[in-house]
Order: C-alpha cells, then sequence, then structure tokens
DNA sequence: ATGGGCCTGTGAAACACTTCACAGGGGATC
DNA sequence: GATCCCCTGTGAAGTGTTTCACAGGCCCAT
C-alpha cells in the first residue's frame, strides 16, 4: 500500500480538514474528539490507478477521502469485476476490516488522482474503544453502509436493466458535488456497468434511448441527468414500466 | 407487530437463554452484560406466516430467535419480492433501525412457527450506549452483516444462475443445524428463487440436473446437499465453468 | 503534434433465463 | 379421511441481455 506522505501532515491540514467536518458522519461529532483524530491523520496523495489495498490484505489504515474518488471492487477469476462503491470528498472507507480485525474483503483503487487522509489501526483502534461517543458513530455509519448495501441486493433482484440503471444514476446524484444543482455524473459507460452487472453496450443502448427523449445528456466520461423525475418513476414502476 | 407474551418471561427463560449464549455473538460476552440483557428479554412465541414488521414501521424492539426461522425480504409494486436473509436459532434481527434510529428498510415474517425473545427499545438503546464492550460488540456484528451482504451483491452481479445457486446453497449448509454432519435445507424452492432473484422454473431445472448427478438430494420443502465440493469449485469458475 | 489507448456507438447472431401453461403429489386443516 | 392449497416437475415459446465484431473520436503522453 503505497504511503506518499509529504511530511506536510501537521499544521497546513487544517483547510483539507473542513471539507471532513462539512461531511454529516463527523458534522455533530464532539470538537475533542474530531481534533484527536485530526492529529493521527496523515496526509496522501495517490494518482489515477494506484492500487490502495487489496482483497485478502491485512489492514494497516482507515482512510478518509479529501479530494477526487476511490474505486471499492473485487474481480472474478474470468476477467469480469464489480464496482461496490465509489468514495467521494468527505467520505471514510476501510473502516470494516480495521472494527472486525478481518482481512479486506474488496480491493480499493485511486480512481482519479485523489488526496486522502490515512489513519493507522494502531492508534484508531484505541481510539474507537475508548470513546464511546465516537463508537456509536461508527455504529450509525455502518448502519448507513448496511442500508444502503441491501438497497443494492434488493435491486439487482428486482429490477431489470433500466431499472437498475436509473437507480445507479439517481444514487450518484445524490452524493454532494461542488456546484449545486449540477447534476452532473463524471464515470464512464463501462464502470457504470461494472456497477450495476450489466455489459457496457447494453448500458450504452439504454443511456442512448434516454438521451433522445432529453431525459439525460452524454458526454465524454461523463453523464448529465436532466430530468430525474421520470427515472424514479420507471424504478418504482418495477420491471415493465414501459421500456 | 404482535406481542405474543405469555407472561412466562422470568425464571424458566434461563433454558432458552442457551441457544443464545452458545451463539458466537454472545459467547465471549461478558456474564454480567449477557446477564443484564436476559432481564431486558421477552418470550414470544409466532405462528408461521406471522408478521412481525414492515418496511417503513417506526422500529420497537430488538429480536433474538429461540427455534424457528424468521424471513427478512422486500416486495416490489409489482407482486415480486426479494428475500435478504433468514434467520435460525441463536441469530439477532432487526438491530439496524434500532441503532440508528431510522424507519424498518424491509419485512420481517415467522418463516416457521418461532420462538423470540424480543427487547424493547426504551431499555436497549440506553444499554448499548452505556457499555462500551457491547458497543464494540454490535459494530463487529455489523460488520459482520455488511461483509455478507457486500458478498450477495459481489455474486449477483459477478455469477449466473447455477454460481448463484451454488453460492445460496453453501450458505445455507454453513449456519448451525441440530445433528453435525447434516447438509439438509429446509426451504422451498420458490423461496430459494426468492433469494437468489431468480424464476422457481429455472432454479428446479438447475437442482434437477444436479440431483441426476448425484450432488443434491431433492425432498419435499427441503434440499440436502450431498457434495458441497462440486458446488465450491463451480462459484470459483465463475460463468461458463462448465454447466 | 501525433501516435495510441481508452471511451463511445451500433448492428447481427446467440443464448440464458423468463413466461406461460399444465399435471401430479404431499401434507396440513377441517 | 377428504379437500384444498402449496410445492414440485416439465416443455415450448418468447425475449432481454450478452457476445462478437467493428468504426470513429476524444484525450493524454511522449
Amino acid at each position: 500500500m503505497p504511503q506518499d506522505n509529504k511530511g506536510e501532515s501537521r499544521g497546513f491540514a487544517s483547510s483539507k480538514l473542513s471539507v471532513l467536518r462539512k461531511h454529516p458522519y463527523f458534522a455533530d461529532l464532539q470538537p475533542d474528539a474530531f481534533e484527536q483524530l485530526c492529529r493521527y491523520a496523515k496526509h496522501t496523495t495517490l494518482k489515477r490507478g494506484t492500487p490502495i489495498f487489496s482483497k485478502g490484505d491485512p489492514p494497516t489504515s482507515l482512510f478518509a477521502v479529501i479530494s477526487g474518488t476511490v474505486k471499492i471492487s473485487i474481480s472474478s477469476p474470468d476477467g469480469r469485476n464489480a464496482i461496490l462503491n465509489l468514495i467521494g470528498p468527505g467520505e471514510i472507507f476501510g473502516e470494516i476490516a480495521l472494527l472486525d480485525g478481518q482481512l479486506r474483503s474488496a480491493d480499493a483503487t485511486a480512481n482519479t488522482n485523489c488526496e486522502l487522509f490515512t489513519i493507522d489501526r494502531r492508534e484508531f483502534v484505541p481510539f474507537v474503544r475508548g470513546q464511546p461517543t465516537v463508537a456509536m458513530k461508527f455504529i450509525e455509519l455502518l448502519c448507513t453502509r448496511l442500508r444502503r448495501t441491501s438497497d443494492q441486493v434488493e435491486q439487482v433482484i428486482l429490477q431489470d436493466l433500466p431499472g437498475r440503471l436509473a437507480s445507479a444514476l439517481l444514487r450518484l446524484t445524490e452524493r454532494p458535488r461542488p456546484t449545486e444543482g449540477e447534476r452532473t455524473i463524471a464515470i464512464t459507460q463501462q464502470e457504470i456497468s461494472e456497477m450495476v452487472g450489466m455489459t457496457r453496450e447494453s448500458i450504452n443502448k439504454q443511456l442512448r434511448a434516454w438521451a433522445t427523449r432529453g431525459w439525460v445528456r452524454l458526454e465524454h466520461g461523463a453523464i448529465v441527468v436532466l430530468k430525474p423525475e421520470p427515472l424514479q418513476t420507471l424504478i418504482e414502476a418495477g420491471p415493465d414500466g414501459g421500456d
């Protein structure tokens, strides 16, 4: 796991930390607990494509994303692979293996150039054990994750391609973005296909069909959701809800 | 939510509680914490098919299964439904909505006649907050759940029907059973189909194919896994691993 | 600036799974 | 112990999605 620490961990970091402070996970965390967490944090920058950890690794750190996105994925022996989650600014990842002491259950890769904070296991685990309020915060975090993941199972089982694709698009527009009202998702069709578990070609044809209706606009490496409402109703209607 | 309390909550319950005590979740819990948990528990019996809670309900209790199984499922507007989990003796369920204070995100139903312990929200939440060791225990539980659910997403995305079915069967044989070495799963083909997200007919044909090879034996309302190994290798080979 | 690699776009053929339709059987309930 | 409902079993037709094959375009890196 590459550690690109530039020795600039202290002091200047406070500006970067505001990204975290704004996020729901940390917003109502007690100030002193947050301070202590920050003191443990090491700053790291990674180039696009850099592996962060792999399935089967013993966990060493907890990560928080400052800028860029991180891809959580797994790959099957026959070359196919599935994207389980995309982690954006203000979010944390890699906490499960730390909290339960098991091995990493998926791969993490820098999906774009990105800045991370890392917190070492030897400092993180005692910190959680010692601060009940922080432990409760992580329980909340895990519950949120569990609900999201269960939703994913639900959708993959119950919905057909249009439904799954619509769900994925709406889920991706929900994450906090720089400019308000913008519904541009920076993602390739290949990546979306690996998130919903269908082929790139099928995804492309469905997106194109929606583009002609003006529901979405397709750009190079990005998708702009113009009309979320019809997509939402399509999900609620379930399979056979009229293409 | 039916409360079938027979007023036999105290005293006699200790025999029933041993079912819980044996389970990994509680085995290494501190004796006094376990004692206190037991004092909160109310005994309940439910008939097969009885709804326990529904999606959207405000949570009132945590549940632990003494005997029988409970089905966690969700249903789509068009009548299809998906089984997310089957909870057996010694396991607990319904903790997420309690821990994060959100509404129930799925339905729970008594899948067979069953005995439950229920713990009221007003006693449970302060209990977790007050006992850091219990909070850590729940963090572990949530991590386990999260890994299992992520596995499910992975399998639904990466595997085809035979792979998914094999995964489901092996997962079901792993749960603790009364007699050691027994690999009989008490489940209907309809239920399995709702767990893996394929039709009953397709499931039946695949099971039948495996039955002729001697990998499984089909009974009325049950499946006996005779040879887990070929099923396991089938999963590892991925789609096109030779039917 | 100019390759070269990733990303998008598209059609035809193949196929896995669904849908539909129906028949027999087991076990619970009255 | 008769009845009814659910569970199992199975074939034929239909279809959504994959697979394969290829073309063009954008962007990054050298």
